[in-house]
DNA sequence: ATATGTGCAAATCTTTTGCAAATTC
DNA sequence: GAATTTGCAAAAGATTTGCACATAT
């Protein structure tokens, strides 16, 4: 057994459950440390994306806030993504496009991790090792890059999947 | 030093150049073997996708296939990267969106390499490293999760423009 | 008072699709 | 002649933008 490793698969879009290792600083108290005014719907919005255990897209954020505060505009919430992923305080995943072209979005965790993605029932397992760390220190070590978001995806099929077929 | 690393800055967008390790297999030969139909325009595209050094998106993809048949349209350029996206013979990037929302082709190569695209040049860097192999198999074990396309992406600042600031 | 955030509607950008004509087997 | 590929034009989907108004410091 590899140590560090934390996996998890889950149902449609799931996040990991039993991800002890993985803590998800909170948003607000990091948008308040970089003197960010943090106004109502942005309070909603960031509430949202803390505490949701799915991976978000814009649309179905939207729609979240919206049962909140109905008045709550597309145009805001893509503004505040675009605020958050600026401030490195979320992360963008494509999900290797398994359903189109939108984006994800999920609270910055206090150690990356990869995403795979099942073609067939759309599951998403997180993953999450040593291994991964050492790979981007290496990364960095032997390019002179600098890095400062990663994204490792896969596309492929869950085990569950695997014998249905 | 690491065994196995393949590294290579390059200019914008560019593609490793001192790159013994990594080898693209022929697409032609890959689609004759898949008994896929191969057309004058297909022949074209998949000849552009090869010969590339740099990481082609569908508009400049079009754009050079017109130069040499001004007739080529569009959706047949999105087909045909459909077509070979579907039969694995090449990879799909998203280089962090450094360019907006399009994506990104290249010929598969026989061995899966990182991609680190500079926030401030546009610079791609390309990394291979037995590590990268290394953390792929560990994912597979341990999830059980069966993966078919992999691709990691850093977002960052590249040597020179570290230096520039 | 000044800077910042928001709603609205329209625009933009990339990719996909329906259908008739052309091409290939 | 049947099946596949292509061009064309329109549609779709996701995200961005300009501007006037509202809100916060």
């Amino acid at each position: 057994m590899v140590m560090g490793v934390v996996v998890a698969a889950d149902s449609h879009l799931g996040r990991a459950k039993n991800d002890t290792a993985i803590t998800r600083p909170s948003l607000m108290k990091e948008l308040a440390a970089r003197r960010v005014r943090i106004t109502t719907q942005r309070r909603l919005l960031v509430g949202i994306i803390q505490g949701s255990p799915r991976h978000l897209d814009a649309a179905t954020l939207l729609e979240l806030a919206r049962k909140q505060d109905p008045g709550i505009d597309r145009a805001t919430v893509y503004r505040t993504l675009a605020l958050l992923k600026d401030r490195g305080l979320i992360d963008e995943l494509d999900l290797m496009h398994i359903e189109g072209e939108k984006h994800f979005y999920e609270a910055k965790t206090n150690r990356d991790h990869c995403h795979m993605a099942c073609f067939r029932c759309g599951a998403i397992v997180e993953y999450a090792s040593s291994s991964f760390e050492r790979l981007k220190k290496e990364m960095v070590k032997q390019s002179g890059f600098q890095i400062r978001v990663v994204r490792l995806e896969a596309g492929g099929f869950c085990q569950r999947c695997q014998k249905a077929s």
